[in-house]
RNA sequence: GGGCGCAUAGCUCAGUGGUAGAGCACUGCCUUCACACGGCAGGGGUCGCAGGUUCAAGCCCUGCUGCGCCCA
């Protein structure tokens, strides 16, 4: 390993890759051993095609068996994955063919069994390793020296040996029946080979004369052609319409053979077709079991290739479906056929090559299932196997206990050779088959009838026949089924029928895991041979993952061309490569994301009971992690300097809060993960480990670490280098299961004494309950809770990070004003303050943005840098969210029943919550007064009568102390308000507070602001209380509210209505509350609360307004007003604050004299459809939102929070109409997020 | 025909009765000395539809619609 400290900037996965696999393998940290003191984990790969290659499906196999192995061996077990590959029988020999025909033009038959045979091995020889080597792209950590194949000697020795077993048992026969027949393959097929599709056909109705009679009986039947075989016709015994026609005979048409009609209740449906059924048992698997019924003759008419036979007189040698036509072309001609009518039947197909199969009566080997299913079972139903997900169990279950013999005869050269012979001397010999086609499946060995010869099933050749002694045989020409071998695996891998050390040690493997397509295929055969050889299940438990489909849910295929190919994720693609669905995404080419990102990506997609669709813009996110660990580590790396630890406990040095708020998540991390690994919760611990590393450790840790790390204080710097370090370890080792590669290239060049000498052996971590600390995680909350509000404030303020601020944060809590105090290391930088003063509430700076959070008051003091605007707007939202919940939940609270039957912790938490989310709205909006935008404008204060201000405003344009739009920002929108007060002062120089008028205007708001809480909140308050049942509280807010101007009266029923919210402020020149002619004091003090009153205003600002959008904001603001105020539905006062949205002249208008800005106040909580309708109807909506969505997408509620300020979209939006939806919808939506401060989940993760 | 599963943000998906979430995508600000594969902030939801149970439903029950898979 090198030992540079250095990383470059961006993570580069190919090269790491392949260098580390390679130090693995050298290693031999793959292998497991034999016997060993550690507990065993045990996997078996699910043996891929010996000659297919690596497709998505075996890279989220190869993952989750990955992560599996490695934590396990991680966590001390001696873990085994053991790899191999699967002869794939028909497969395998099909693409031998192909490649034979293509290159030589020859047939097998032409080579002959034995020169095919070699010709296959060769073809594994030289391709049978590519799968292997695929796999090792992907990291996967298997144990290469135990690399089996399905047709190796040792598996083979398993084969004979189960087969001779079986057959000793009485449970594997040879028997002549009806089975699946592939005529292309021209192979036998078991059940599950045969895929069923529904299709669109025929069913003709055809006439069979009854002998001796004029009668016909007319047979419905979807195959004509078979017609030719039939040996009976059938109708229900108690069909009226065919009452003694049993026993009869019918002529056979086109043939003339006389068969009987015979009544089977079983076979026939009367009620569908015509009741009367045509019964080819040799050609059907219904007719079948009637022929049985019945001891009808059954009559092949289809060869091997599904011609019809020399038997069908005219129509012999004839394709089926040719046969088809020729025959009812013939029955149309004898005035046969009476009709044809459209038909949806099942079709079954070869799973190999889509051909349509044919049952066909021929002599196969086939297991006798039942008493082997029925321990399968049990073992099930005890519980000795589990499968995850649960639902798989009840799948298994029905197809256990409905399953049929397993006929594992296959018609191929490929496979193993059933181990039955047949001696030469004795056995019949067939007599007639001279014209069989050369390329007959049962081809003619040495002439012996294997349908009638009696087979000597042996381990070996005999040496000599029981029965005449004769001493030579012939070998079953035939191959088992390739899923016979693979139902040996979890066994014959492991040296049986030998008794080897590694089956005492692995068997039972720990864990199944494949895809649930071969649950019937594959683990259901291993369950019942496992408990049958091994007398215990192959495996604990099985897990069962789900398809990998494209981005768009489609099943991958060559031929759809929505192949992803596993490498070219890993290692990139150059377009040409590519489908042409990833070519459009990658016009440049696929670029390497790894075999981590790809790792990463599959485990975080997988989960239970769900397709997996892969998603190119998630892999690309996960690409983004790896590069975000590296530079993390890079980080690190870069300010370790000569330090190294020396692997002491954190808990010994003098940790920060930091530090001990690190190391505690990072241990909460850790049991998260291991917990969630335990139920094979891949996704959920992948996206724990998400969460820790990037959303605590960078987001936060790192960024509190370069205090220590820039310092001068050496001792500080080494404690958070050791911290750094032990995080990186062990998140690093958390992460190795997922991603390997990535994970080892940092691990090994972190300064500290490795334990071993490849992270891949290293113990997986465990908690240290020791460095869990809940304190340090509850004095970190205010400190990020702060830093979260200070964030906000400038977000939303759109202020560059690089302009610093200075703040003041009051708390009523003691411990809380200490912490941050003790804190403000922390603050100053990640806030990008220069200053922050904490303090209890008291006294608020003027003119600031604020954020209130729980216990925490934040003000950032204007000092000209905050776009006023936005700052009023975002208080309004806030302050919307907060009475959208508290509603909500009053709502709930005034329900009787549920205070007396909900569960009282539930009741109190409720509450608590309403005071807490009044408390935090009366502080929002008692800011918003205080920085209500009309300082400089003591003449317009309202007085009792006064009407709304924007007279004024559009009147006095060219009055410096009424420009209030800064030029530059007008085009967002936003008010600069230093520049605003300066243009008011007219002098640029002077700050704002040496302007009398400014100090007349800010001195009237600070003392309305003293009481704290307007009248509105009191009686709100007194609502909640009342309906809590708190009557004194109640009546006593109600008192103070009608003191501070709330005429209302207290609400009998604790229902009482609300007045609507003033907060919005109509124009900047205007005063605080003109548009509520009932607030008279309303600029100064803001106890008057009153709903604004939309009649009295004015839509002056639209003669103000450009020519574009001349009446908008006017002619919307007023309806919404009015409707607001007007609508306000009695019973909980939902007093929607209505939405009229605010409106700006200044976008629009091009020169905009004077920046006629009108804005309304959001309304805060549109309870009531009825008044939000209409309210909605008068929204400027804002932002991106209204921009983007449809007019009636915006819905009464989402309208009445949302932002107003119209930004650009306003301005590029002629309407910013909203028109009135039916239904107040937003219900929800209105009311989420009102206490979030962040909605990342970066965010809530460190809460 | 039988069985199973799915339907939640633009997309891919978590969410087992008590304040609807993540990643990506999107918008704004920022190329700040780990990372622009980046940082900060923000917007975005009729939880398929309709009933029912419950104080309370995305979650439980019934029905319906659409999609998928398996079996016959």
């Amino acid at each position: 390993m090198t030992d540079t400290t250095e990383l470059s900037k961006a993570y580069e996965p190919t090269e790491v890759e392949a260098r580390l696999y390679a130090f693995w393998l050298e290693r031999d940290y793959f292998r497991a051993a034999a016997t060993s003191d550690k507990p065993a984990f045990s996997i078996v790969l699910p043996p891929p095609n010996v000659t297919g290659s690596l497709h998505i499906g075996h890279a989220l196999t190869a993952t989750i068996q990955d992560i599996l192995t490695r934590w396990k061996r991680m966590s001390g077990f001696n873990a085994l994955w053991l790899p191999g590959t699967d002869h794939a029988g028909i497969a395998t020999q099909m693409v031998v063919e192909k490649e034979l025909k293509k290159t030589e033009g020859k047939s097998r038959h032409d080579l002959g069994r034995e020169a095919f045979l070699k010709r296959v091995w060769e073809w594994k020889g030289k391709y049978g390793a590519r799968i292997g080597e695929q796999h090792r792209f992907l990291g996967a950590s298997l144990d290469w020296s135990r690399e089996r194949f399905t047709m190796d000697d040792q598996s083979s020795a398993a084969v004979r040996e189960v087969f001779v077993r079986l057959y000793e048992e009485g449970l594997m026969y040879r028997a002549q029946k009806l089975i699946n027949w592939c005529p292309s393959c021209r192979t036998a097929l078991s059940d599950l080979e045969v895929e069923h599709e529904e299709k669109n056909g025929s069913i003709w109705h055809i006439r069979y004369p009854i002998k001796d009679s004029d009668r016909t009986l007319t047979v419905a039947t979807t195959r004509p052609e078979t017609m030719l075989g039939d040996t009976a016709v059938a109708i229900h015994p108690e069909d009226e319409r065919y009452l003694g026609l049993a026993g009869q005979l019918v002529v056979l048409p086109l043939t003339g053979r006389e068969i009987p009609i015979v009544a089977d209740a079983e076979l026939v449906d009367p009620k569908f077709g015509t009741g009367v059924v045509k019964v080819t048992p040799a050609h059907d698997f219904n007719d079948y079991q009637t022929g049985l019924r019945h001891k009808l003759p059954m009559v092949s008419i289809l060869d091997e290739a599904a011609r019809m036979t020399k038997d069908t007189g005219k129509y012999a040698g004839m394709d089926r479906f040719e046969a088809r036509k020729a025959v009812l072309a013939d029955l149309q001609e004898q005035g046969l056929l009476e009709k044809e009518e459209p038909h949806k039947l099942s079709i079954g197909t070869c799973q190999r090559c889509t051909t349509v199969v044919e049952p066909r009566l021929s002599p196969q080997w086939f297991v006798k299932i039942e008493p082997l299913a029925r321990p399968a079972i049990e073992a099930v139903e005890q519980g000795r196997t589990k499968f995850v997900p649960e639902t798989w169990t009840n799948t298994y279950f029905h197809w256990m206990r409905n399953i049929h013999d397993w006929c594992v005869s296959r018609q191929l050269w490929w496979g193993h050779q059933i181990p039955a012979y047949y001696c030469t001397s004795c056995s019949p010999r067939q007599g007639d088959d001279t014209d069989l086609p050369l390329d007959a499946p049962t081809v003619k060995v040495g002439g012996v009838d294997f349908a009638r010869a009696e087979p000597i099933v042996a381990r070996t050749t005999p040496e000599s026949c029981p029965k005449c002694g004769g001493k030579s045989f012939i070998q079953d020409p035939d191959v088992l089924d390739t899923w016979f071998s693979s139902a040996l695996w979890p066994f014959s891998t492991l040296g049986w029928p030998r008794d080897t050390a590694e089956l005492k040690t692995f068997y039972p493997t720990s864990v199944m895991e494949t895809g649930h397509d071969i649950i019937f295929f594959w683990v259901a055969r291993m369950m019942m041979m496992g408990l049958h050889f091994m007398g215990d299940v192959p495996f604990r438990t099985v897990y069962l993952h789900a398809m990998v489909r494209d981005e768009k849910g489609e099943k991958m295929a060559k031929t759809k061309g929505n192949v992803i190919d596993p490498l070219d994720i890993i290692l990139g693609a150059k377009p040409e490569q590519l489908n042409a669905t990833l070519k459009n995404k990658f016009p440049q080419g696929m670029p390497a994301f790894g075999a981590d990102a790809l790792r990463f990506t599959l485990a975080s997609l997988t989960q239970q009971g769900r397709d997996i669709k892969l998603s190119m813009d998630r892999l690309a996110g996960y690409k983004a992690f790896c590069n975000k660990l590296w530079n993390a580590s890079r980080f690190a790396l870069m300010n370790m300097g000569e330090y190294q630890y020396d692997g002491r406990s954190p808990k010994e040095l003098p940790l920060t809060l930091a530090d001990r708020w690190i190391l505690s998540r990072l241990q909460r991390a850790t049991t998260e993960a291991s917990a969630s690994l335990e139920v094979y919760g891949f996704a959920e611990a992948a996206s724990t480990l998400y969460q820790f590393l990037w959303a605590e450790l960078c987001d936060w840790y790192i960024e509190l670490a370069k205090g220590s790390l820039y310092g001068e204080d050496a001792a500080a710097k080494d404690t958070t280098r050791a911290v750094l370090v032990y995080a990186l370890d062990r998140v690093l080792r958390l992460m190795h299961p997922f991603m390997p590669f990535i994970t080892e290239e940092i691990w090994q060049k972190l300064p500290m004494t490795r334990p071993t000498e490849s992270i891949m052996i290293a113990p997986y971590p465990t908690p240290d309950t020791a460095l869990v600390d809940e304190a340090a995680e509850s004095e970190m909350a205010p400190v990020i809770a702060a830093i979260e509000g200070l964030r906000t404030i400038r977000g939303e303020s759109n202020l560059s990070p690089a302009t610093k601020l200075k703040a003041v944060v009051q708390s009523p809590d003691a411990r809380t004003r200490e912490l941050l105090e003790r804190w403000r290391g922390y603050l100053l930088p990640l806030a990008g303050l220069s200053d922050v003063q904490v303090g209890p509430p008291g006294p608020k700076p003027p003119q600031a943005a604020a954020f209130m959070a729980t216990n925490l008051e934040i003000y950032v003091p204007l000092a000209g840098l905050v776009d006023l605007d936005a700052e009023r707007d975002r208080l309004r939202k806030e302050m919307a969210r907060s009475e959208q919940e508290a509603a909500s939940i009053l709502r709930k609270l005034e329900n009787p029943n549920f205070v007396a039957k909900a569960p009282p912790d539930v009741v109190e938490k409720d509450r608590a919550r309403v005071l807490e989310l009044k408390e935090r709205k009366a502080k929002l909006e008692d800011h918003l007064q205080r920085i209500a935008p009309e300082p400089s404008m003591p003449e317009n204060l309202p007085t009792e009568n006064s009407t709304p201000t924007e007279e004024s405003e559009s009147a006095s344009p060219s009055e410096p102390a009424q420009v209030k739009v800064a030029p530059s920002k007008e085009d967002k929108g936003g008010v600069d308000l230093g520049r605003e007060l300066k243009g008011e002062m007219g002098d640029e120089g002077r700050v704002p507070e040496e302007d009398p008028q400014v100090q007349d205007a800010l001195a009237k708001l600070r003392e309305g602001t003293k009481e704290g809480l307007s009248p509105t909140d009191h009686h709100d308050l007194g609502v909640a209380y009342m309906s809590m049942g708190l009557v004194d509280d109640a009546m006593r807010e109600f008192g103070k509210a009608k003191e501070g101007g709330d005429a209302r009266e207290a609400p009998a029923d604790g229902a009482a209505s609300k007045p609507a919210r003033t907060g919005g402020k109509k124009a900047k020149t205007q005063a605080a509350a003109p548009d509520a002619s009932e607030a008279p004091e309303m600029p100064a003090a803001p106890k008057a609360p009153k709903a604004p009153k939309a009649s009295t205003e004015k839509p002056t600002v639209a003669t103000a307004a450009p020519v574009k959008a001349p009446a908008k904001p006017a002619a919307k603001k007023a309806p919404a007003a009015k409707s607001a105020s007007t609508q306000a539905p009695a019973k909980k006062g939902a007093a929607p604050n209505a939405a009229a949205g605010k409106a700006s002249a200044k976008k629009g208008a091009p020169a905009k004299a004077a920046g006629a800005k009108s804005s309304v106040k959001k309304g805060a909580a549109v309870k009531k459809a009825a008044a939000a309708k209409k309210a909605a109807g008068g929204k400027a909506s804002a932002k991106k939102g209204a921009a983007k969505k449809a007019a009636g997408k915006a819905s009464a509620k989402k309208s009445a929070a949302k932002k107003a300020p119209v930004k650009k979209a306003a301005a590029k939006k002629a309407g910013g109409r909203a028109p009135a939806k039916k239904k107040a919808s937003a219900k929800k939506a209105a009311a989420k997020k009102v206490t979030r401060a962040k909605p990342s989940a970066r965010a809530k993760a460190r809460r």
